[in-house]
RNA sequence: GGGGCCGUGGUGUAGCCUGGUCCAGCAUACGAGCUUUGGGAGCUCGCGACCCGAGUUCGAAUCUCGGCGGCCCCGCCA
């Protein structure tokens, strides 16, 4: 039958499942079949193509931005760490010595000392620092790098969420002071929630990680946490008030204008291509990705629709759109061997926010027809009015998607009032809010009994009495939940 | 690191249980051509695969053993 044979014909070019049924299989098929990523033979790394490397281009444009206003470099440090080096942090060490690679060899001939692959850079940089910094004329120091790290870890490894190659940023800076380094901490997590939210359009938890959830060898970790479709937690980005954990070990001292010999306060942050993976992962639907205006390469397509008759003005026509819209960088799809149906489900099927159609009766009206990826709502707009439209187009896309994530993330949230709500909540997939001693110890069993995690403890926590899982005295409450 | 499942063209699969019908079928992708184009059009021709090794057998994609690789479930993580 006609009918049975078109829908097998779909299910090959489009998406086999959907996302409420499936979602991990949903992610997998549509990070390759839109051409996010692909694998290779390298088990658990990834190759990021050219529709995903864009939208990480422009975030490092949009981060990149922020942090330069506020005095902050680029720079570059080796890709390897010496292992003396490594090891100087002895709690940093142990978080990160099970997921580290080594190099032993150089040909046939052993190395004297191992290197490490770095998993992150705070060791090789700050033998550097201790050696720039002399004076309290030195200070702050804010530098950044772009680079790629390798975390070697033996999970199953997921499309952008957990690879063992990834890309980042990672800023580093050194201050006088334990309020300016704090303060540097939580300005670089705000730059964060705003790109997160106001950018991919991706709502989150702000707060500070559990002693035991913290970045090993850091005295606080500040996070932005976002819920994704399955119910688990997603880590959004991090940044670190270091304390002097780093400076004492690597000798990062300066001198005073009182002339007193000190150890400097550090900062670290990161946020990586996992974003993507997020962005993916939150906005999309069972036709494909939607990104974000604000963040897409491309805002919108124009599809002609072309027929034998008209077709030299047909695309006369829409090029002169696309010349016309070039702030807004639309592709033009002029392909003749594809019909305009298959254009429209391969550019929702990669997340083109919004469609430009333009066929002979547009023509003869003098209009075009708009169509929005996100709720599919279709509408014909007079040629005048075309760039406002677009533009309000697309604002109110950017809006409404961040509108619903916010929705799904409010209305996952559960405050619960005892152990049983506590574990029926989990067990449900939620978010969930509940009083909490915060020792190390209630942490573990939580952690063992349920598998959910401290996700992190609000900015403004509300105040509660007591732990809702071992009955001790609790401060205020805090969130937990699966995470990925 | 412990348990379960699976390896067939670029991709998704049929065949395997019960060996011969399979120098491997179908779809999609890809190349050439005609024809079409407002929601993945049609036709014709073409390209392209049994993970590796050993064994059983007259005969292996199919059975046995070993290796390699992948996926799923449990302890650490942007």
């Amino acid at each position: 039958m006609a009918c049975k044979k078109e829908e097998d014909k779909r299910s090959l070019l489009g998406l086999t499942v959907k996302k409420e049924e499936d979602l991990s299989e949903w992610f997998t098929q549509l990070v390759q079949k839109a051409q996010f990523a692909d694998y290779t033979s390298v088990s658990g790394c990834m190759v990021l193509r050219p529709n995903a490397f864009q939208i990480w281009e422009n975030i490092q444009q949009i981060f990149n931005s922020k942090i330069k206003k506020t005095g902050h470099k680029n720079v570059y440090f080796p890709l390897f760490i010496p292992e003396h080096l490594f090891e100087k942090e002895k709690e940093h060490v142990e978080g990160f010595e099970p997921e580290v690679a080594w190099i032993t060899h150089a040909g046939d001939t052993k190395l004297r000392e191992r290197l490490a692959v770095r998993p992150t850079s705070e060791t090789i940089i700050y033998e550097s620092y201790s050696k720039w910094i002399r004076s309290h004329r030195d200070l702050p120091l804010l530098l950044n790098q772009w680079v790629n790290i390798v975390r070697w870890e033996f999970k199953h490894p997921r499309p952008f969420l957990r690879t063992r190659e990834f890309l980042w940023q990672e800023g580093h800076t050194v201050h006088a002071t334990k309020k300016e380094a704090l303060n540097e901490a939580l300005y670089i997590l705000s730059e964060y929630v705003d790109l997160v939210e106001n950018y991919l359009a991706i709502p989150v938890l702000k707060g500070k990680k559990t002693q035991g959830e913290k970045f090993p060898g850091a005295m606080d970790t500040f996070t932005m946490e976002a819920l994704m479709p399955s119910g688990k937690a997603l880590q959004m980005g991090t940044s670190h008030m270091l304390g002097q954990n780093f400076s004492k070990p690597f000798g990062i001292k300066f001198l005073s204008e009182n002339g007193k010999e000190q150890f400097a306060w550090q900062t670290s942050w990161g946020i990586s291509t996992r974003l993507i993976g997020a962005i993916i992962m939150v906005h999309g639907d069972n036709r494909g990705a939607i990104i974000p205006p604000r963040i897409a390469e491309h805002k919108l397509a124009i599809i002609p629709i072309v027929f034998d008759k008209s077709k030299k003005d047909i695309l006369k026509k829409a090029r002169e759109i696309k010349e016309k819209l070039k702030e807004f960088n639309p592709i033009l799809d002029d392909r003749e061997i594809y019909s305009p149906g298959w254009k429209f489900n391969e550019w929702e099927l990669k997340g083109i926010p919004l469609r430009l159609e333009i066929g002979p009766k547009d023509l003869e009206k003098k209009q075009v027809v708009l169509v929005r990826r996100d709720n599919h709502a279709r509408k014909e707009v007079k040629e005048e009015n075309l760039e406002k439209e677009v533009q309000k187009t697309l604002e109110s896309i950017q809006r409404s998607l961040f509108l619903k994530a916010k929705k799904f993330l409010k209305s996952n949230i559960v405050e619960v009032k005892s152990k049983k709500e506590f574990i029926k909540a989990i067990n449900e997939n939620k978010m969930v809010l509940a009083g909490f001693c915060e020792r190390g110890e209630c942490e573990e069993s939580i952690k063992s009994e349920t598998s959910a995690t401290n996700r992190l403890i609000p900015f403004h926590a509300q105040p509660a009495k007591k732990c809702i899982f071992c009955g001790k005295p609790a401060k205020r409450k805090s969130y937990f939940s699966k995470a990925y």
